[in-house]
DNA sequence: TCTTAAACGGAACGATCGCCCCGATTCTAC
DNA sequence: GTAGAATCGGGGCGATCGTTCCGTTTAAGA
């Protein structure tokens, strides 16, 4: 039933790794719309080399979001284990970095040519299960309001993330970011924070 | 110096008005990347009319967003009209809806392959004066927190389209616009509207 | 009605891009 | 070192799209 994969040449699997380095890096300059030429010029290969390991762009790009979603998500089960309060804000700036850094992740957060849900339906579904998380104990610490859902959070990252990529340096960032934090606030709490 | 345009024949007219409008509409369904071609088509013209009446497709575009632009600052004039405590409030909400009805728009407004300051650079200052005005008089009523700019106001209105447009239905909007609503409000005041 | 210039439309051109093919190259096992 | 298979790379194919060209059609004035 199982295949066994022989294991590539040492050439290939050199090539393989520089590929999928600068693929990340590219798509996040560039965005998911850069030519695999692009990609296969900065990796110093031809581009036949590229379609060897990934059949189409479209499965180069999954494999680097995919990458991508485990960082962030790792990154968001570490503020599970932090201050219960601080959590879900602190991995929300988090996103809005990313968002400013990695176009390519902003473009899939955002649905843009690329359906997260259909294309990695699992790592959809651990992103939100720690998003619910994250959010549960929030608003059990009373920092967050009650009447959002993890949906609501979700819909705030990709705004985020588009007012960072879109428009502004880190500057604007900075400013922006603690209105959504003080709209997220417990009305009547302490929530004035700068 | 000034040359007489010679009137228009009344087939080119004609023509002229309906790809303008097929365009509006195509532009907000498709956004910017729709082809000349599929305009021409919805219009009932040939590719050749189109390019007659606008030397490129970004020409196009931009005679669109053109439009688009000034009935939106008409709206914000009219807004400060209004109750000057809501009148930003308003106009926020009112962009919000305009990311879900017309793609194009926000594009241009986030500048995803087209820059608004150097295309449309009257439209872009009259356009941030309003945004200036509504903020001024919102913070002189007290309905908004007076440590917020005009650039911040115009960040947020790009992160709310793209919530709109690339993440929810009419429904998630009126749970999400609140947030920000209650984020841009003064600190301590009755801003645990609902 | 007839003439003529304006306007029409769609075929065609050139550029771009995803993807494939195949002769040349390079790794690896012996 | 050598055979043979795996891998390489880049030229090429087909599709898409912006833009132009030109033979045909049509409005408008006499």
């Amino acid at each position: 039933m199982t295949e066994k994969p022989r294991p590539l040449r040492a050439d290939a699997a050199r090539n393989r790794a520089r590929v999928l380095q600068v693929a990340y890096e590219t798509f996040a300059e560039e965005g998911a719309a850069v030519p695999i030429d692009e990609i296969a010029r900065r990796a110093g290969v031809g581009a036949g080399t590229v379609y060897r390991h990934f059949p189409t762009k479209e499965s180069l790009f999954q494999a680097i979001v995919a990458d991508r979603l485990s960082q962030v998500i790792e990154r968001a089960r570490a503020q599970t284990a932090a201050d219960p309060g601080e959590g879900l804000y602190a991995f929300l700036f988090h996103m809005a970095e990313q968002g400013a850094t990695d176009l390519g992740l902003t473009e899939a957060f955002a649905g843009i040519g690329f359906d997260l849900t259909e294309a990695l339906p699992e790592a959809e579904r651990e992103f939100t299960g720690i998003m619910a998380d994250l959010l549960a104990q929030a608003q059990r610490a009373g920092t967050v309001r009650s009447d959002v859902d993890t949906d609501d959070i979700k819909t705030l990252i990709v705004g985020l993330q588009a007012m960072r990529r879109f428009r502004g340096d880190s500057e604007r960032m900075r400013r922006v970011y603690p209105v959504i934090r003080a709209g997220l606030s417990v009305p009547g709490s302490a929530e004035a924070s700068r």
